[in-house]
DNA sequence: TTTTTTCTGTTGCATAAGCAACAAAAACAT
DNA sequence: ATGTTTTTGTTGCTTATGCAACAGAAAAAA
């Protein structure tokens, strides 16, 4: 059965007394990735970052979350000593409960515990799809290949050769780590050459 | 239970008739990604690359995996039109299963499905991890950035400030994503500079 | 409304990093 | 042992891209 995460939400409220669930108004820290072993949380509203701050005080955003995106410290082991946490961008609800908890302890006890740990495996599974997607992007070796891999998704999710970028310009340029200006020099050849056409976020590939 | 993977296999060869276990030499394509649907693969021994050509005929390494690395069709949703198969590195032993009929079907039946079922969320942390792992370097702006990010990464993983690169340098330069040849100028500076001892493949950290 | 903040768009300049090409060393195969 | 392939190491040249700085448009807040 696939997890409908309303409907499933809507009996847990009720129900089960071992998954958290809270809120966080814009700005609020949700969680940092220090010593909150096994934690695994569920955006269900709003939107948020994963803000890192490394050695030298630069801050990066890592990762955007949106609807029914999965973070957490399970997510990020990675061995360096950088503080890494995430901030609500507006109003946000999370669901939080214990990875561990969830595989080892409460398995015969709550129903849904049951069903979410049987939908745990899809719900990782689309955050891979997400995050092997954005490698393949990362890899690719000029602004130009990045940019065109990212209209290629977008435009065959689309089903149609014009599309609206799901973020702004700055976001994307993020998104694919590469300088803001640098993009928006590369949207314009693109444009002048006649690949693309753009007005506002809204993007029309003009070529095959 | 923490899924002894040896163990496992050592009972599922016995037992279990679902599971395909398959053996591959040097250079033989082990899968594509072409509908495949929700197939899963365990590299049992050997290592593999996932391979891709994109439209121009380009060939790119996209992950290397190794022993218990999982792959397969189903981490791998993007929306390009690009050929993508995985090749042995070296001869190569490889778990076959569909994750649909993993999840839906044979749960009743075998218990060795009933072990991977339970262990696979795991088992896709791992992948999760070093996805992310990998994009905390490729998002880095420069060379040496990406070059000291996975360094310290190593040392902190081997509690030494010494460490042997588990790759040759040209697969180091393909992960990180960036020319060899760069990368090779970069590293001259790094030991110039006093920030890393090299010879052969152990790395020493200089710094802090 | 007006003010403030964020986002978009543009450009000049400097340089980091890609590309090409080569040779020596090391690893592998015959 | 000898040839073949892969890896390492280096360098000159070129350019793609980062950086800084700015102004106008749009969005958010007051």
């Amino acid at each position: 059965m696939k997890l409908d995460m309303d409907q499933f939400l809507y009996e847990f409220e009720k129900n089960c007394s071992k998954l958290q669930k809270k809120s966080f108004k814009k700005d609020e820290i949700i969680t940092t990735y220090i010593a909150k072993r096994h934690q695994i949380c569920i955006l269900l509203s709003g939107s948020a970052d994963l803000v890192r701050y490394d050695s030298t005080g630069n801050k990066t955003i890592v990762e955007h979350f949106s609807k029914n995106e999965l973070f957490g410290e399970v997510f990020y082991i990675v061995a360096t000593n950088n503080e890494l946490f995430v901030k609500a961008r507006q109003s946000c609800e999370v669901l939080f409960f214990s990875y561990d908890n969830l595989k080892h302890k409460c398995k015969q006890n709550c129903e849904f515990h049951q069903i979410l740990n049987e939908n745990l495996a899809d719900l990782i599974l689309d955050k891979v799809t997400l995050l092997n997607t954005r490698i393949e992007l990362l890899t690719k070796r000029s602004i130009r290949d990045k940019i065109l891999g990212f209209f290629t998704i977008l435009s065959t999710r689309n089903f149609s050769k014009t599309f609206s970028l799901p973020f702004s310009l700055t976001d994307l340029a993020d998104y694919l780590s590469i300088d803001r200006s640098a993009m928006m020099r590369e949207l314009k050849y693109l444009k002048d050459e006649g690949f693309i056409k753009k007005n506002g976020n809204k993007i029309t590939l003009l070529y095959k």
